[in-house]
DNA sequence: TAGTCATTCAATCAATAACTTGACTGATTG
DNA sequence: CAATCAGTCAAGTTATTGATTGAATGACTA
């Protein structure tokens, strides 16, 4: 251990042991759309209250998430490492080279949306000629905390409501938590189903503002 | 666990998992050299056989190694998936927000060498116009299985004994294994020392080679 | 085909990790 | 200042992991 190359490799080990357990990832998924109590975090991934606590702790240590207090809660939000580049980085490699990954994927999420998903760049240039709508599908909630710009917010729960708002004669894109966010997915699905012609973002709102794009805050719900 | 979205993320947990080990992570970088038998792995990272042998059981289930059969003996290389790329953002990752890592980094290897290094494009272009000379100080036989164009090898222990074959004229870019070998440190150290102008480049021949640049192959020990 | 070599497998043990439960702490509120 | 609320801590249980040992396999070699 007195070995620096040997310790160096143990460092690293233990952030990827950090990032090996299924619920902490969950956790880190839902803290970077924004900052949450411990009580909504264990509610939004079905953990017991102490056992949500002590991944978080878990999580805060390797700087995966920070925390502050507010009155007598504790708020826990993304850490400001490139956190969201190593979990691309991660599912990058296990689309690669995890047949079960590809598996439950492509039975699961290729069903509800078998073409290809709109990459940040396309979007970037669309919103730009204005040929497109961007639709946010996350609960309200997570939508104040920050989103795309100019996105319109319905959540995924209240779509059957409020499909007028959705244009009919313009593309729709919609997107959600991150890659593998389901509400997008079905959100896709169910609105093609009904004629609209809409696609899934690649990537989620933690993506976007990782990359350092510009986002928006709680108020403006449209198009400017 | 028949949630799809639990069941991704138990699949990224697993990878990270498999990550999670020093030893494993020691061995995938020797791996990442070139093709090796499992004796040479458990010797280069001081590990007993059976041990590496399982160690790399759990890398190639992974399909972070691939293995095939020669004779008796059983070879490894580096998988085919984006590897290097996961590698380069958890090490990113840590010299961001983990302050062990970068104590420990700067307490050893920026003592021995406090300049910053040089990046892969720079010296692309340097190579470009023929105004550096490109070091390698692995030994021998990693150098044989794969090496950047055009470099000289000069392994680490013998560059006493063949300071001759240096250029005193020439500016010198040494690299080794990774953004971590010991040997570029050290020789960097031991050659400036003697007065010789010499860096070190950033990344590893892994890195290189992940990058998609072209290398050499046994032969080929001086510039062309 | 018996012997040898390189690796893997199986059994075992100690150490670590995840989760639960219930007690504890710190900040607000009546 | 007692009561309450949000979170953390500590102890205990069970499961998983890493390492060791020795036996078993599979492929060459005399």
């Amino acid at each position: 251990m007195t070995n620096p190359k040997t310790e160096i490799f143990e460092q690293f080990a233990e952030l990827a042991r950090v990032l090996g357990q299924g619920n902490r990832l969950e956790l880190l998924e839902h803290a970077a759309q924004g900052e949450r109590s411990v009580e909504r975090l264990a509610q939004l991934t079905g953990l017991s209250l102490a056992n949500a606590s002590q991944h978080l702790q878990v999580l805060r240590r390797a700087g995966f998430v920070r925390s502050r207090r507010d009155g007598k809660r504790m708020l826990y939000r993304l850490g400001d490492g490139p956190v969201i580049e190593l979990l691309g980085a991660l599912r990058r490699y296990a689309e690669h080279s995890r047949a079960e990954v590809r598996g439950i994927v492509s039975s699961y999420f290729d069903r509800l949306d078998s073409l290809e998903p709109v990459s940040r760049d396309t979007l970037l240039q669309r919103l730009g000629d204005g040929s497109v709508v961007l639709l946010d599908v996350r609960p309200q909630d997570e939508f104040a905390l920050g989103h795309l710009p100019g996105a319109l917010n319905i959540p995924f729960a209240d779509l059957e409501r409020r499909l007028a708002e959705l244009p009919t004669d313009t593309q729709i894109v919609a997107y959600c938590r991150g890659p593998y966010c389901v509400l997008s997915f079905e959100a896709v699905a169910a609105l093609r189903a009904k004629g609209y012609d809409i696609k899934r973002l690649e990537d989620g709102f933690p993506e976007w503002k990782a990359a350092g794009l510009p986002v928006g805050v709680a108020g403006d719900h449209r198009l400017p």
